[in-house]
DNA sequence: GGCGTCAAGTCGGCTA
DNA sequence: TAGCCGACTTGACGCC
């Protein structure tokens, strides 16, 4: 694409919700332009996920609000795209848990429901959880466990990244810079 | 077909 | 009582 050559620039959540209204489809790229463009990113809350996350299926809103209509639905699990996992994981690392502000931000942002975004936090404690303990159980060590708590975090975060982006050798700077590197 | 992953469902506890 | 949480389960999906 054309916009492949612009020079992205850094914007926060608030800038997202004010360019919302008025130019969405301007600010919306597909997902292919956005992982070609992700090493010009920048730092902060930059959520922005345009794409609905259950493009093969019914709508997530419908399935986080349980649907209006009365027949039990097939249950379909929402598949999130790479930009939106990547968002939360940035946020997760940021924040173990959300207000319910931050929350809606988040959801708006991500063009998710706050449903979604809290179960999605949900599960990843949870997840991060039942790995910490497999650790644990692993290397019985515990103070060189609680020594490397972070790492361990840190390292699961960049698998998650990796798997996200299996075609795109970047990978997100967790030590404060928040940039995107070449992983090669 | 078995298995792992993950979003969503369920259940019980806690708190304001 | 509502809303959130952790813990665990369920069901869909992809990979081998």
């Amino acid at each position: 694409m054309a916009a492949s050559n612009k020079q992205l620039t850094s914007f926060f959540i608030e800038d997202i919700l004010s360019l919302k209204e008025g130019k969405k489809e301007d600010f919306c790229k597909s997902e292919s332009d956005r992982a070609d463009s992700t090493d010009g990113r920048t730092d902060s809350e930059d959520v922005s996920v345009c794409q609905s996350p259950d493009d093969r299926s019914e709508s997530t809103a419908d399935l986080a609000g349980g649907g209006g209509g009365g027949g039990k639905k097939k249950r379909s699990r929402a598949a999130f795209t790479h930009l939106q996992v990547l968002e939360l994981e940035k946020k997760f690392s940021r924040q173990r848990y959300l207000s319910a502000p931050e929350r809606a931000h988040l959801a708006n942002a991500l063009h998710l429901t706050e449903t979604q975004v809290k179960i999605w936090f949900q599960n990843r404690r949870y997840k991060t959880k039942r790995r910490q303990l497999t650790t644990d159980f692993q290397k019985p060590d515990a103070t060189v466990v609680s020594a490397r708590e972070e790492d361990f975090f840190r390292a699961s975060l960049l698998a998650t990244v990796y798997k996200s982006f299996p075609y795109r050798p970047y990978v997100y700077n967790l030590h404060g810079l928040s940039v995107w590197r070449s992983a090669l």
